[in-house]
DNA sequence: TATGAATGAGAATTCATTCAT
DNA sequence: TATGAATGAATTCTCATTCAT
């Protein structure tokens, strides 16, 4: 009888376990022992999972990335006003800004250990996936949704930089106001952006569904 | 002693030409002997003007962390409108964009190949020393300075991560737009964040100098 | 105890398998891993029925050796003329040249994996074993039937170096031309290696047998 | 000043440490380290002149398969009877039979660890140039030039196998013997294979020059 | 100062072997 | 017996740093 081990689901989890490495000390910062001393594997067994060092990387951010958006999607509503939307978006997002960080980090890692066009198409579609949710789930012209998905990125990042140097919650209701304050005033008739609209409206929109990945 | 002044000048060259080298690939994906190739010197040589690898990059990270600002401080004007300043300094952001995208992969690898308080201080001092310069010259809040950087810096990972993925031009303009009626709706006695005023008021303020570093 | 037979059985089968495998990438080349692909079992019944890397390896060189002898023994005459029996143990030879080849680059490794006086000897049996059978066989004198034995060997050498290089058949005959020119030489009573005869004189030989292995 | 070094001739010195090495032990079984130790230098030094473990086996064959042919054009006469030119040949073979030993084993060694009909080529040049260059100084026809390659080849494999098993000197003389024997009866008007003619005469061959490689 | 060869500790990776099932 | 996951020592290779010139 073999040992029973779920392949996959194993190197799912030891992927788990890798994250925070990573995104701590940077890919080419650890080596192999760490990660399987981590793990709490050998480094042979480490090998049994993935076959160099690069491909834990990049398994690492292909998981992780579509994870945190699935994530993202059970956690939003698509009902509700602008406010209440956005409110509960934004406490998904700091409730998961620790995840974002990291996966900010490891994209760097990731397009720069690769350096091939192919990486960073990996990396557009992680972003614009996340992008074109946002502006899914809380119904922005994608113009806006990039808008609000560049500061998140900047927040992400100071954080992460330098953590504590920033009042998340502060910038947040920021955000939120400048957003409410902007969208308000391109509700009248005299907005300039008239291309952005119609957002805001309440209709139910059946075909809103999930972007594929 | 002109020969130290030739020397220093020297090795601030050697330091420019190791920006894109280490942005580009992340410091420590680049061997001393990639760097020696790129600089057209040899190893030795290189040793010659920088005792450790990790020398160069908290002396590059120091030297062009002051050189920016520095000349970020010469590009902008105190005088004129709000909008006016706002304009310049963005026209000054797209002209530099691409060295804060190189400093902010730097400012990642600075920290990390350290991992220690003093290094978040100096991180923490740099993007401070940003933010303060742009709440003076722009006459902002510093926390609408805060948020202003925090999307600047969201921008600038963004075409680092994926060059060309966005339309900087479109995004700075909707951040400006963003601003103006944010800050615009602010001026009415009805403004939320009270706190936050006064500014755009065009007084004469002595005590607006450049923030030292 | 049939147990034992077809375990034994079993592993002589294994080793079939081993064969080709080691000869053509070399032991040291082939992995566990990859012999217990090849044989169609997993690496842990690979070490149930052989302890060790080398076991196989010395197992095989045994066994193959063993048998491809005793193949040539069954497969010879001891009747008809030098001529006839020379041309029926070349065509021996030719059928079995593959296997020749392999032995040949087995012996290689064996003696290399082991370098001990034990190995060389063992190999030396091996060499020895055949050598004496054709002089047997073939009713030579252990000088010539050397000196068959050895462009035998060089024959098989090249072919499996770069097969096909030479033609088997264009050699073997020359080979079967030269002896017979040279041993009808030696016929005459001028003969110069008197020490060599008599030999090809077709008496009874009670004593030849097939040489213990 | 740089430290003066003759990079090739210095890494063709290296190579030479790695001859007997690579063919007492074999490829697989000598490690960088034990490379590095033999030759006196370090690890790092050691791929500072190659850049792989496999790149020493294919400069070390490359190179040592040059020099022996060089060495034997420059060991053998042209001029005198065959009988002289063949003794002279012979000379030079038991003085570099070890050498040719290594080779053989060498070679073994590198179309294994290739695997590819490139190094099977390369190998086959190596074996044809010997061939050609006999057949050339010896003026034998090209068979018979590759009929006693082939028995040398055996040779020198018997005797690396089991170092002293047979008696160079003996078998060397006797294949002077064979060989004298079956070209003798080929000068008669008798001979079967007329197409081997003609050779033996001592005309001046002004066309007969080295082989290229 | 400059060169680039040399060093050797340490990194990624391999693989014979063991072991829980 | 059979499986294949797990082990970890050993291997190939890298690279910051030193040093002779």
């Amino acid at each position: 009888m073999p040992k029973i081990v779920d392949h996959d689901k194993y190197r799912e989890e030891l992927l788990g376990g890798c994250f925070e490495l990573f995104s701590d000390k940077g890919y080419s910062n650890v080596t192999m022992r760490q990660i399987a001393k981590e793990l709490g594997i050998s480094t042979g067994a480490l090998y049994h999972y993935f076959p160099t060092k690069q491909s834990i990387l990049d398994q690492l951010f292909q998981y992780m990335g579509k994870k945190d958006v699935e994530e993202g999607v059970q956690a939003t509503s698509l009902s509700g006003s602008f406010e209440e939307r956005i409110g509960l978006f934004l406490d998904f997002f700091r409730a998961k800004e620790s995840a974002f960080g990291k996966m900010l980090l490891l994209s760097i890692d990731f397009v720069r250990s690769h350096d091939t066009m192919e990486a960073r198409q990996t990396a557009r579609q992680w972003l614009d996936y996340y992008i074109r949710n946002m502006a899914v789930y809380l119904r922005l012209p994608s113009q806006m949704a990039e808008f609000m998905a560049t500061f998140l990125g900047g927040l992400v990042y100071q954080n992460r930089l330098v953590p504590g140097s920033i009042s998340l919650r502060e910038q947040l209701d920021l955000l939120k106001d400048v957003l409410m304050v902007y969208l308000g005033e391109h509700e009248n008739p005299k907005n300039r952006l008239c291309n952005l609209c119609p957002f805001m409206t309440d209709h139910n929109s059946t075909e809103t569904e999930e972007v594929s990945y």
